[in-house]
DNA sequence: GCTCCCGTTGACGTTAACGTCAATGGGGTC
DNA sequence: GACCCCATTGACGTTAACGTCAACGGGAGC
């Protein structure tokens, strides 16, 4: 499989859909909205390792609660080719609002384990409370 | 629980929802679904402090991807009154898997910050590309 | 040549999470 | 007591992100 002069693997939508627990019908709809691109081979669609980089993109998107629109953004945000400086500017500028955002996402995240941490230790304190004495019971 | 003041404050519906910037629809949804309580004065709603904590949740749920239902599973992790032990182990596993999910979510990010990180570094080294040199251009 | 399996394109169905709209009603206020 | 504003209930509409199903086709094996 792996090539090492030139020659690309190439993914079926098979292989994709098996590699990542998802169906066929999802990653054709993310192919038709443009999410990823296929080569076509006899009306039947091929995916390149670019491909499926993006495919993975899109799932830890959807998995950190960014719709699809959004997660194409971000991919959109890796692909700057042949830009001017104008364009350059406008991405770096949206690089770092993307990275403000996710930052926001993780202090709620670092929240949210600190209210599962005094949770869990109400919890163990109450179970301590409720079970008999461990060491000292006469 | 232990109240020193006596008297809690009540939200109205439209209260909360301009402090959350939400619609006041959203919260009667959330409402009938259970997500939350409200108490009835003449057949309008009311919530009280921990009501919209509750809220806050849900909002904080949404911006992480969790769906309507996981946020609500999360909120009765904190809500264990008269459990018995085998209840509280139960819940204490519940608790458990819920921040190994946020872990994962957490170092996602981490990862998505990283190549952020990298697609600026890129963007920025094309730029001084572009740009004339900085010192020496006369 | 027939069957099986995988793939394709429509077309329509489904679910979550609300939005929108109509009809109704209570509470101030002028 | 008419007006206005906010709230409620019910009903139906909407959007994203697929699921499902039907009809069709290519190629591998027998």
């Amino acid at each position: 499989m792996t090539h090492s002069t030139g020659i690309e693997p190439q993914y079926s939508i098979a292989d994709l859909a098996s590699e990542f627990g998802i169906t066929t019908r999802a990653i054709r709809f993310y192919d038709e909205r443009g999410l990823i691109q296929s080569t076509r081979r006899g009306g039947v669609r091929f995916y390149n390792p670019a491909e499926r980089v993006k495919l993975k993109l899109i799932l830890r998107g959807k998995r950190l609660g960014f719709s699809l629109d959004e997660s194409r953004d971000i991919i959109n945000l890796y692909d700057h080719s042949n830009e001017n400086s104008r364009q350059l500017q406008f991405l770096l500028g949206k690089i770092r609002e993307k990275r403000q955002q996710l930052e926001r996402k993780r202090s709620e995240i670092n929240s949210m384990l600190k209210d599962l941490n005094t949770a869990e230790q109400n919890c163990l304190s109450e179970l301590s409370l409720r079970a008999p004495a461990k060491s000292q019971s006469a």
